[in-house]
DNA sequence: AATGAATGAGGGTTCATTCAT
DNA sequence: AATGAATGAACCCTCATTCAT
């Protein structure tokens, strides 16, 4: 049994390395421009080896995506389980968000890629249907939390939980492609600080659905946190 | 003299013919996809007729994003030029991005496609300069129009034309990913119309913005509108 | 008739433009290398123009082969008729050849390349037969010189005078190929140069090739040129 | 070990019928007319194969040319060796490039198609390099002999090293060229046997360069072994 | 399990030549 | 006579995948 332990934990041991320089490669050129040659050679084995662990490069790519989906979601999860209160996941799992977007870049442009229509041509149906149900997932969590958030009477209850999750996220989305790609135009043309402007605007966005008394709440809240800091 | 300018004419026609059939192979494939043989088929001309009108795949690629960048710009510019106020400006220019986005939806992709660093590295530094400088353009004359809604007093003055600029460009484009993408998702499971959630929310992110009086009497005048409806 | 022959002029005088222009741009580049795009641009001309003058590039470029060898034949008729006896015709005839080297170096080293048997299969058996013809009308001529030579006295009459022509024109050949090729080299390495030593080498192998008499009349009138010097 | 050694082994027998391959087109077409296909079939391999011993079309003529120089190298060296004295060695090394041109024909005309100017641009500065670098060391080693036959009174010391050795391989280079391109054209047209004539032509040279001691002793031992022989 | 040699199907681009105008 | 648009056959090189060892 010993043995066959170990030998199981050592491939995965390989298959991690393997990944390790897949997505090494694909976030530095993508998926077309990646060479089997070049995730090999990063990986200090040879290509046939590749080959005894993912089936096809478009299986590695896969699981590095898949790897950059569980982390997203373990980055929500946590978010969730540490908040004491449906706003607070919600807020949270804002910043988890944005954690990911700051700390994982590369993950966030490579489920962009993937979003594009273009792209899911080149890519097998499997790969497809697995991608969209991890995300489906994703969504789903999300817009559980808000749910929860309106049920137990923080949010308003006249807004639509799905129309929320969507709006809050779609913000900071836009923004993050904003930021991902023109940062230091607009940091210095116009003198804008994208990073802020993101947690401004999700902010104000949350507000705006939180019910009236929750709002005054916080409001006095911050206040007295205010006037502590002063 | 008119046999000169017909066959300048033909050229021309016969440029465009060239674009059409790259572009449609664009769209459905992408760039790196896409292959000189499938656009000359398309085209039905020989491969090497198509090096007669542009000097490499990229350039021919360059080519139809110009149209699309120039199609966008000529939307923006007949809603700036068709609106009475700056306020009706800015919303016409949110139309026109929708209108872009629905009716354009190829390009639209394809330029979100562009945005992605990974791209960057396949093409050449002329094409991002010249990409750049059309999308700053563009960026500019949105800002343009914002500022003049603050100076004339329909904008909040304490708020900076930039910011909203941007927050309303990421507001639309954010959602319009999201349509894109998960548009049937959405509205089978959670019953939500993305389409309307645009308008919805672009709608209430400029009343944000606006300052009292303006939203006041655009207020009333909604109501008058209503009341003359029923 | 007037008109007819102002014709015929003008379209020689095209023909010979056409020729500048492939000849400009082979010296430049070479038969493969240079294409029918760069010579209609170098004359000014339509592509298919030029093939209204000459059936192909390589007919071009034997075109262009064949001015070279005019050249060579006219410089050496002119050493040849100028020269006041037999003698002095071989060292004009000597004199022509490395003129020819320096003041058309282009076109020996066309000749160079055009001998060699790799080349010879790319080309037609047509163009081949004429330069081989042109080639053996030089060489009828460089014998026949020196034969005169050794009948009239000047030259040992225990001489072959084909070979004479061969070692003359060898060793002037091989000395200019490796000016052509390597003349900084031995000037900066070993403080040679090749261009007096052409002149030095053919020179005492003429002399060797002298009978008695001649060569010391020769000393003579040299130690005579020397003292009116000096 | 010995596995890997076997695999050194095929290895490098592969590259060698690569090369072997590679040398039989290059010899027939040159450079340029000779294609990738052409040799991949000649090698009984694929195209692709080439590729994995060869980094370019280039590197594989360069590597045919390096065999060629290794050759020419390898019979100097071996002819300098095995002389016994500077005057020996003088002959043998002049002995040895006639049987370079006799026995590696196609050699010395892919050195001579090397040496073309416009041949240079059609290849990489790194070769160029190597290839000169290579016949600077045959040339360092030719004038290093001549110079010890000066040195140890073999030959005239009023003569010039470098320029001697230039001579004397010019003298043979010439006639070999013309050999390779019109032996039989002399020998029918004027029954001239050129083969002989480069022997001749050279040992005319060589005994001009020597001291009048070293000359006479040579006639001397010459007539007894023409005694001798008689 | 691991290797890495071998494959072969393209991919982008070039260019001599033709031909309708 | 002159044009220049169009062709199509190559050419060099790449790379995902396979397979014998």
């Amino acid at each position: 049994m010993g043995i066959q332990e170990r030998k199981e934990r050592e491939k995965e041991h390989r298959r991690e390395e393997i990944l390790n320089a897949a997505q090494k490669v694909f976030f530095e050129k993508g998926l077309q421009a990646s060479t089997m040659d070049e995730i090999a050679e990063a990986a200090e084995l040879s290509k046939g080896t590749l080959y005894l662990y993912f089936k096809s490069k478009e299986d590695l790519y896969l699981a590095v995506m898949t790897r950059g989906m569980e982390l997203l979601q373990d980055l929500f999860d946590k978010a969730i389980s540490e908040a004491d209160s449906p706003l607070d996941q919600i807020r949270k799992v804002g910043q988890a968000y944005r954690t990911f977007f700051n700390e994982h870049r590369n993950f966030f442009r490579m489920f962009n890629f993937f979003q594009h229509p273009q792209f899911h041509k080149q890519v097998s149906e499997d790969m497809m249907a697995i991608c969209q149900s991890r995300n489906q997932e994703i969504w789903d969590k999300v817009i559980g939390i808000i749910k929860r958030g309106i049920d137990q009477g923080f949010l308003r209850n006249d807004l639509d939980p799905a129309e929320c999750a969507i709006m809050l996220w779609s913000n900071s989305y836009g923004l993050m492609v904003r930021m991902d790609t023109q940062l230091e135009y607009f940091r210095e043309n116009f003198g804008v600080d994208l990073e802020k402007l993101i947690d401004k605007s999700n902010e104000l966005l949350l507000q705006s659905m939180m019910t009236e008394g929750v709002r005054e709440k916080m409001a006095l809240s911050n206040t007295l946190n205010n006037e502590q800091r002063s």
